[in-house]
RNA sequence: GGGCUCAUAGCUCAGUUGGUUAGAGCACACGCUUGAUAAGCGUGGGGUCGAUGGUUCAAGUCCAUCUGGGCCCA
């Protein structure tokens, strides 16, 4: 009996299941997408629409896809697909990063394990593949994450025409006059007289002499600073490494540290009034030390001190990293042999001095004495062993006692670099460069300029990259590697260099043809056959080529000249945006304007945005953030997840601060997942019966609660617009959650179900809420389609084809537009009014339910006593009165005048029973009779729906 | 140590130019429903807005210092 009459209602289905297993759909449909092309289609349909182009910064292929490149390319997508949807033709170029340290690095410890022998070819050959490997693995994997791209268009920093593209920007900067040779101190391997790269380094203990050197301070000078010169004065320094005492051309103090003059009786030396006492330990000396001067370091600048054996002056130059921890406060600066060093000499304009040569051993410059030339620096393995220092430290230590400089020695343990291959210390040295001036040609000015352009999201980006484009020295470009593109520059046999932009084009010409592997299989005669040669240079016979390779940071910061101002994919020069980390202000986006600013005097992007990184639920970085079982990769999570979990955990957090990544963050956003889901399902299980040809109720003509409905719509489309073009994907989710849990799921269809299940299949109320599904739907599935990209896909077809699958994709659809007449703020006020009753109504209820009086909320009758002088509200719900019960979801309102009137608005809930009321078995209303029908006994309104 | 940056309920976020008892969703607890059921509805608890000091009639909001994170340098 009761089945019958349950049979009689119009309950909602669907086929679209509430599980969405998404591990083994979500490839079905990726295999769908690749069926019909959807990217092709997606620029086909924009084909002569304006563009915006979204620059893909090149991930580096050396491992799998991480959680945060996830992070990053999914971002990219949701922007490319937003951006289609509103009606850019959006074309997408992924690129790759290929060259560089730790793909050769790599490679070079699996030659190293198998002990042959490879030529410099073979060994690029060996990086291409490993590339090229990681090439294949990361594009699936980014496949798999819903990134939607012109994979057939890729551009990989490798490839020979991007090659020739770098090349030419290089040749460019030569043109310019503003490439320049210059030395730089590098790690160096003796043994292997190679540069080496930090990653390179293995930190090991190792003992090493130390040494307190005495420079003397000549009487005028000491004069001339207002020094005590009645005694013999010396600066004393402190050095862990005494091979690099011949390359002294300065010592460094900190200009607010207090310098103290001390009388040691014969003599008296100068340092830190903090580290006097240790200073005096290291030497042995007890007794009297009188004070004789207090100076601060600021002082002391300029002072010329001498070198203890070399012939030259030690000029005292302040530097801020000077501490007062360890040695003497005064520090041995050689510009040759240290990173501080370096950038001090640069200050002062000091000589970039090295008299060591490739071997390790001094060289014979003219400078270094006759007793060093030839030593090496080197300490060999079985040295070490024998506790033997080089023989350069000795030669330098014999050489000060001779000199009476030697103030003091001692054995020094502590952390030392060594070379990884062959375990011996390395030595800091400076090598010759290729530099590019950033300053000659007024390039700095034009960058800072081009900055001001750009819009940087957020705004804080501008004053970031502004601080690394100020601070950041002339540009070092020049590696000592083999897997990366080369310096196209020829040398004679003094190794001195020839660079011509004409003759760098003309090689890139041939490198076009035939891959910078000619470079290295060729000669130079060979590569310059036929290239007309500046007149001053000698024959191709008398040079050779150049084995220097050029800093990576051009190879991806040419990508705007390689793809963009190519065209590669439909691309066009400038860049909508850049998309990228914020490490990425210091790298690619300073690399990026910096070629730019070189070789086109602009920006190469209009817009950067950049996100925060990842990090662990203890808000630490996830390499230090508890113990990882797998890896972080962005297949390990898909593979729990599913895709657009991932994908909406993204679109969940403000990215543009730190993304906390958490099993139970994802958790949440597994459960918001299940939200949209769930709202889309609901949604499309109301359509089962609606023909929207045939059954649309115009807006006019529609109920008051659907126009609500559609006024609530259209606010969050506005305002998911409004967060979208902010890039604030995080509000979006944010505002549609609020909107499917509460707007619809407790207010909207929770009201709707009544009329829906048991209302006449074409009762016009009936068909008018179905048609504001379907307009809700239709928008909804539109506002998450960028960020769910693949469930939005499935409800989409199921709502148009009634099936999994439908070739007019949801990604090929336009952003919803809402019609005018969807806003109604005079019908909102109102039914926000009543909306607003309704909760103190499911209030009221609730004691009752409590109590165990009242189940559900519709075997309630709710009177309501109208509040004293609240005309706003009387007029409201005495307007809507016959739609009180539905609202609330109750059998029965009534509207009860009292006199004297309540001070506010009180609200009676009794159970129905007690007015006498019987329930009608089919929509389970409390009527006053039920009248007998075919189905048994009902309420009128359901006799009426059965009719 | 320096540059940039972040800190609001267990989680993710709101909080307009300083102005009533700081909001939302989720999670949690309890209840209802069993005609969205690997669903739905309701009610409720929960925050000295990182800390301290200051400006002000008034500070989550402005200033200073500190603590703890993040990215990039040194």
């Amino acid at each position: 009996m009761a089945q019958d009459l349950k049979n009689t209602l119009l309950l909602p289905k669907t086929d679209f299941p509430m599980r969405a297993n998404l591990i083994t759909r979500e490839p079905k449909r990726l295999a769908h997408w690749d069926k019909l092309d959807l990217y092709k289609a997606m620029q086909s349909l924009r084909a002569n629409a304006p563009t915006f182009v979204l620059h893909d910064g090149p991930p580096f292929t050396n491992g799998d896809v991480h959680i945060g490149t996830a992070l990053n390319k999914s971002l990219k997508d949701i922007v490319c697909r937003y951006k289609t949807m509103r009606g850019f033709r959006t074309p997408y170029v992924p690129g790759w990063d290929c060259h560089g340290l730790p793909i050769e690095q790599k490679v070079a410890r699996e030659i190293q394990e198998s002990g042959e022998e490879v030529s410099t070819a073979d060994r690029r050959a060996r990086c291409d593949a490993f590339s090229e490997r990681w090439i294949g693995i990361q594009r699936e994997q980014f496949k798999r994450l819903g990134v939607q791209a012109d994979w057939a268009h890729e551009y990989k920093t490798k490839a020979p025409a991007y090659e020739v593209d770098i090349i030419r920007t290089f040749a460019s900067f030569v043109a310019q006059g503003i490439v320049y040779r210059s030395k730089k101190p590098i790690y160096w391997s003796i043994p292997f007289e190679t540069a080496l790269a930090e990653a390179e380094i293995e930190y090991k203990d190792h003992v090493s002499p130390v040494i307190w050197v005495k420079f003397v301070v000549p009487t005028a000078e000491g004069e001339k600073f207002d020094l005590p010169t009645d005694k013999p004065l010396s600066v004393v320094i402190w050095t862990t490494t005494s091979w690099t005492i011949p390359a002294n051309l300065a010592i460094a103090v900190h200009p607010r540290v207090d310098y103290v003059v001390v009388d040691l009786g014969a003599e008296r030396i100068l340092v830190a009034a903090a580290l006097l006492s240790a200073v005096l330990t290291a030497a042995k000396i007890d007794g009297e030390t009188p004070i004789v001067q207090t100076v601060t370091g600021q002082k002391l600048e300029n002072l010329a001190t001498r070198h203890p054996f070399i012939d030259r002056a030690s000029p005292v130059v302040l530097a801020e990293y000077v501490t007062t921890e360890s040695g003497t406060g005064c520090v041995h600066t050689a510009p040759g042999h240290g990173a501080d060093d370096y950038l001090t000499g640069l200050n002062y304009k000091l000589d970039i001095y090295c008299p060591v040569g490739d071997n390790g051993c001094y060289l014979d410059d003219g400078q270094v004495p006759s007793e060093l030339v030839g030593l090496s620096c080197l300490e060999s393995v079985e040295d070490m062993a024998a506790k033997k220092t080089s023989t350069a430290n000795i030669g330098v230590l014999k050489l000060l006692a001779a000199h009476n400089a030697l103030f003091a020695k001692a054995r020094y343990p502590h952390s030392y670099p060594h070379c990884w291959r062959s375990k011996t210390p390395i030595i800091f040295r400076a090598v010759d460069q290729w530099f590019v001036s950033l300053d000659q040609a007024h390039h700095r000015p034009q960058a800072l300029e081009a900055i001001a352009g750009v819009r940087w999201i957020p705004g804080w980006g501008e004053s970031r990259i502004k601080g690394v484009v100020e601070a950041r020295p002339d540009w070092c470009i020049s590696r000592q590697r083999s897997w990366g593109v080369p310096i196209i520059a020829f040398y004679d046999a003094d190794t001195m260099p020839y660079i011509d932009a004409n003759v760098i084009q003309a090689v890139a010409d041939k490198i076009a043809t035939r891959g910078t592997n000619f470079w290295y299989d060729a000669t130079a005669a060979e590569i310059l056959e036929g290239v007309r040669l500046p007149t001053r240079w000698p024959t191709p016979d008398d040079l050779t080529c150049g084995r220097d390779t050029l800093d990576v940071w051009i190879d991806s910061g040419s990508s705007h000249n390689a793809v963009l101002r190519n065209g590669q994919g439909a691309t066009s020069w400038p860049a909508d945006l850049y998309l990228e980390g914020s490490d990425q202000h210091r790298g690619w986006f300073q690399s990026s304007l910096w070629t730019s600013i070189i070789s086109r005097g602009a920006a190469p992007y209009k817009a950067v945005l950049t996100h925060g990184f990842i990090v662990g639920e203890d808000g630490k970085k996830i390499s230090k953030s508890g113990s990882y079982e797998k890896p972080p990769t962005s297949d390990n999570y898909i593979a729990q997840f599913g895709a657009d979990v991932i994908r909406l955990w993204i679109a969940s957090q403000d990215f543009t601060q730190d993304i906390t990544l958490s099993d139970k963050i994802i958790r949440i956003a597994g459960d918001a997942y299940r939200l949209f889901r769930n709202t889309f399902r609901y949604q499309l299980s109301t359509q089962f019966d609606f023909d929207p040809a045939q059954h649309s109720v115009p807006v006019d003509a529609m109920d008051t609660l659907d126009r609500w409905a559609l006024h609530q719509t259209a606010l969050l489309t506005e305002a998911c617009t409004v967060a979208y073009d902010a890039y604030e994907f995080h509000r979006v989710q944010q505002l549609c959650n609020h909107f499917c849990s509460v707007t619809l799921s407790s207010v909207y269809h929770d009201i709707l179900k009544d009329r829906l299940y048991t209302f006449a299949a074409d009762h016009p109320q009936r068909r008018s809420s179905q048609t504001t599904i379907r307009h809700i739907f239709n928008t909804l599935v539109r506002l998450l389609a960028p960020v769910l990209n693949f469930t939005t896909d499935e409800a989409w077809a199921h709502s148009t084809t009634g099936t999994d699958f439908t070739s007019d994709s949801i990604h090929l659809q336009d952003w919803p537009v809402i019609p005018a007449d969807w806003k109604n703020p005079g019908l909102d006020a109102e039914v926000s009014a009543l909306l607003k009753i309704r909760g103190q109504v499911t209030e009221a209820i609730e004691p009752a339910r409590q109590a165990g009086k009242i189940g559900k909320s519709l075997d309630a009758t709710v009177t309501l006593t109208l509040a004293h002088g609240d005309q706003e509200t009387a007029a409201v719900l005495q307007k809507h009165q016959d739609f009180l019960p539905e609202l609330f979801i109750v059998s029965r309102v009534s509207l009860a005048p009292a006199d004297p009137s309540p001070a506010a608005l009180q609200i009676g809930v009794t159970h129905c029973q007690e007015h006498q009321d019987v329930r009608c078995p089919r929509c389970w209303r409390w009527v006053p009779t039920l009248s007998a029908g075919p189905n048994g006994e009902t309420c009128p309104r359901c006799a009426e729906a059965l009719g």
